[in-house]
RNA sequence: GCCGGCGUGGCGAAAUGGCAGACGCAACGGACUUAAAAUCCGUUGGGAGGAAACUCCCGUGCGGGUUCAAGUCCCGCCGCCGGCACCA
């Protein structure tokens, strides 16, 4: 292919018109009191999740998801909507980090690079980004504003009275560093004392590194977290009023985890009550033994003395796994009898006091009632263990083994009778009475850990000082990474920035804090930058964010639509909440929630219908297919391979196919001469259209307008196909209808549509501008139809005949007609019609028997 | 294990409960050409019958159901993909 002749010169007008474009800042969006700024028209906020910029360069999946929004900026800025359309780079990051300890080139240097060759691919395809708008999550002008809102979240905390956030000075406690929503904590991480590092989760495997195969232990660190849980119930209620995909809000439900249960306390013998979460107080006359977590406070305490070696033993095995293998459910079930004994509140048992990893010690209270007669959990345990099963609950229905469901409660005293639902409100209601438990919501989202022991990540702007952490003032940010030569990490627990000496030393006193944040603390607030990106004074102008962000009234606040992959559907998507609702109670922004429409790109897979790797060698490399078929072709083909939503494999053959349809537009308008040269065609007329090519025409208007708001383009693109091989049928065409279908088709190949605009407007008034600056058409409905439209006749539901008859034709004249057709009535012969249904301009169906 | 999503020609896919397969790819036939490529025109779900115009039957993962009418709605399975994975 690459040696052969182009189609049309499409290498010589997509660079001139991208390059036209820049020049004439075409794209670029002016802000509320910029010059050029109408207050007047309606704002639409379109994004992409920016790239990390890796070495491999894009690959034709980014592409996707960039090319649908570039559809619908274009599309919007010709129906009169002032568009942000910004673009920018997610550079912090491990990948980086690692190649540059491995080439020792500084990860500044290699950042910088990935970035300049993402920013030409990009432009190549002809995105029409205001790039006066480009944001990098490194420079030190926005990571200044990172830390600024890091400080923000430190010097606030969650008030339940008022369920917000609050900055720290209205809370009247005593220790404020307890409260506050960036906090440090002792935390359990992945130590790998081989690769002197922390690991995360993904990268242990079966208790070893994923690099290297080195042992992982787990130990205590000192981390900063984000006390995200505070606002677990607002996170939760929040996901009702976004318009997202139904299963990306039900994988953050299920990633908050709420539950609904209670609070219960037992009493060992001779100590202090040891209190259980449980979801199922119902079954508290079914609990036979209790557990609890190896990690328990109270374990060593209750441990009797001949069972404190077994104990010891299990808590120091448990200890070594990591968190993955320990939870690893499909596993057999481990645990110890801590010897001790407590007492059941609600009918005075005594029963048994075991440990066992099964129960975790960050959920609940980290101690649980056992109930093996309806938890799948404490069955299999008990079933081990030779513990005993009573049952309490009668299944609606007899069933074999454990019943976890809603039933009838039965040896349950006060409770016997009463359905699952009843008991529990009843047996809480006796619990809260007797001030031995209380109603209680759980969530399984934890806090959020937010430091890392890495080099290439914004600094926190803390300062140590006699043991306790404080805020370094806000005219001193930005904290800037030291230009560090070796970023290797240290061997010991301590991150690379320990080696800075001279920059760790912020006094006489005061030491810096050593952690970085993690990569998604630059790419939680990107999309506000991106609305006022030039501001000093800052994060984002109040102006800037009541306009792009709504002023707070409207339904539709923050960005209007924001297209990516499904996955970040819980992390970056969360978090981005997190902030978003943070700095919107403490009055920094207008709107409570980010992005009020969510749409999820699917994957495309290699032509082999695998996943594009670079192992398997399958991966599509976007500038080779725009060599050999332009940008528009390249577009429109990802555009039109599918639906959105959906993962598909590559096709070059695809591509070819609308890459000849572009041909085929070309030559609507193009003749080529003896020479070889492109002239404008004269089979181009300025006449009327036909009336089957108006009718056409006006379907396509419709079609590709509808199909713009349901995002479904490759059904917009099929449409244009059919209006063009209306066209080229003709021998002369109708000058009006190119122009339009090169209006329509505009916002997919802007390229071609730009320059075939150019050639008819020097022949043919009417194309001033360009096709971009124009408003987009509006279809009229009375030329859609034809007077007469083909109806089917059917007997028993199965078409027999076809019959046309005027469009408006009523039911009993369709019957009439029907009957009146020699060939249908003659199905009918020696029949009894039992009824007729009849639907204007549809069909007739006659029921009959015989 | 639990929770989602998806199963339609040789392939990518269309189809407010109303003619299944629009549009594109591939394939085949024709026109143009010395020839090929490109282009243009046409055929193309499977099967049976007919010399032919044409006629009939089957068909949206499988099995049931609702309906005059089901790819679409309901019930029960199977397969693939994704997420969560001892959260009491």
């Amino acid at each position: 292919m690459a040696s052969q002749r182009k189609q049309y010169p499409f290498s010589d007008f997509e660079p001139k018109w991208q390059q036209r474009w820049a020049e004439s800042g075409a794209y670029r969006t002016p802000n509320p009191g910029d010059e050029g700024f109408d207050p007047g028209k309606p704002k639409y906020y379109v994004l992409d999740m920016f790239p990390y910029p890796s070495g491999a360069g894009l690959h034709v999946g980014h592409p996707e998801g960039y090319t649908a929004t570039d559809i619908l900026a274009r599309h919007h800025r010709m129906r009169g909507f002032n568009v942000l359309h910004p673009m920018g780079w997610d550079a912090f990051g491990l990948p980086a980090e690692q190649y540059a300890v491995k080439t020792g080139q500084h990860p500044a240097v290699t950042t910088a690079h990935n970035v300049g060759q993402f920013k030409t691919q990009l432009q190549r395809i002809g995105f029409s980004y205001d790039w006066s708008r480009e944001v990098n999550t490194t420079s030190p002008d926005y990571v200044r504003w990172t830390q600024w809102i890091f400080l923000q979240i430190y010097n606030s905390w969650f008030n339940p009275a008022t369920n917000r956030a609050e900055p720290i000075s209205t809370y009247t406690g005593s220790d404020p560093d307890s409260v506050r929503l960036a906090y440090v904590a002792e935390m359990p991480v992945n130590w790998c004392p081989e690769l002197g590092t922390v690991l995360a989760n993904e990268e242990v495997v079966d208790g070893k590194s994923e690099v290297g195969g080195f042992p992982v232990e787990r130990r205590p660190m000192r981390q900063w977290m984000l006390r995200i849980t505070a606002f677990a119930e607002r996170l939760l209620s929040g996901l009702d009023g976004l318009d997202w995909p139904e299963s990306i809000k039900l994988l953050q439900r299920n990633w908050i985890g709420r539950s609904n249960g209670a609070f219960v306390d037992f009493t060992p013998e001779g100590g202090d009550k040891i209190t259980v979460y449980t979801t199922r107080p119902d079954t508290l006359f079914g609990a036979t033994y209790m557990v609890l977590a190896p990690e328990h406070p109270l374990v060593a305490r209750i441990t009797s003395a001949d069972q404190r070696t077994a104990v010891e033993e299990y808590v120091k095995s448990v200890a070594s796994k990591s968190e993955r293998d320990r939870q690893d459910a499909s596993k057999e079930k481990t645990g110890v009898f801590t010897g001790a004994f407590a007492i059941n509140p609600v009918n005075g048992e005594r029963i048994p006091v075991w440990i066992a990893d099964y129960v975790l010690t960050g959920y609940g209270t980290g101690a649980i009632m056992a109930v093996p007669a309806h938890d799948d959990r404490d069955h299999a345990f008990a079933l081990k263990f030779g513990l005993p099963i009573i049952q309490v609950v009668q299944p609606p229905s007899p069933v074999e083994g454990c019943f976890t469901g809603d039933g009838i409660a039965v040896n349950s005293g006060i409770l016997d009778g009463l359905s699952t639902a009843e008991a529990k409100d009843k047996i809480t209601a006796w619990l809260e009475e007797r001030g031995v438990g209380r109603g209680a919501v759980q969530f399984k989202l934890r806090d959020w850990l937010f430091s890392r022991q890495r080099y290439w990540g914004e600094p926190f702007p803390i300062v140590w000082e006699n043991g306790s952490h404080r805020a370094i003032p806000e005219g001193e940010l930005p904290v800037r990474l030291p230009d560090l030569d070796d970023f290797k990490p240290t061997g010991t627990a301590e991150p690379p920035l320990s080696k800075a000496e001279d920059w760790v030393r912020y006094s006489d006193t005061a030491r810096r804090e050593l952690n970085t944040m993690p990569q998604w603390a630059g790419s939680c607030w990107y999309y506000l930058r991106f609305c006022d990106p030039n501001n000093a004074e800052r994060f984002i102008g109040r102006d800037a964010a009541a306009y792009w962000l709504g002023d707070g009234s409207q339904k539709s606040g923050g960005v209007d639509l924001y297209v990516g992959g499904t996955e970040h559907a819980v992390l970056h998507l969360l978090y981005s909440r997190f902030w978003h609702m943070v700095l919107h109670d403490l009055g920094h922004l207008p709107t409570p929630e980010p992005f009020q429409r969510l749409v999820n790109q699917g994957i495309i897979l290699g032509t082999d219908g695998q996943k594009m790797s670079k192992s398997r060698g399958n991966v599509v490399n976007p500038d080779e297919v725009i060599d050999d078929y332009g940008a528009d072709a390249f577009r429109l083909y990802e555009m039109f391979m599918g639906p959105l939503e959906q993962m598909k494999p590559w096709s070059m053959k695809g591509v070819e196919g609308v890459y000849r349809f572009l041909a085929r537009v070309w030559r609507l308008a193009m003749h080529e001469d003896q020479e070889g040269r492109w002239q404008l065609s004269d089979a181009v007329a300025d006449i009327p259209p036909t009336p089957t090519q108006l009718r056409v025409l006006h379907a396509t208007i419709k079609k590709v307008t509808d199909d713009l708001s349901t995002l479904s383009f490759n059904t917009a693109i099929s449409q244009m196909m059919i209006c063009v091989n209306e066209l080229t049928a003709a021998e002369r065409r109708p000058v009006a209808g190119l122009r339009t279908l090169l209006i329509l088709l505009s916002p997919f190949a802007p390229h071609i549509a730009e320059e075939l605009w150019e050639h008819l407007g020097r022949k043919f008034p009417g194309f001033e501008k360009g096709a971009h600056a124009q408003p987009w058409p509006v279809h009229d409905d009375s030329l859609l139809m034809d007077n007469e439209v083909e109806i089917v006749l059917q007997i028993n539901g199965k078409v027999r005949e076809k019959l046309t008859v005027p469009k408006d034709a009523s039911c009993e004249q369709l019957e009439a007609a029907a009957r009146a057709h020699d060939k249908f009535s003659a199905h009918l012969a020696g029949k009894e019609t039992i009824k007729v249904v009849a639907v204007p301009g549809k069909l007739v169906n006659f029921v009959v028997k015989g």
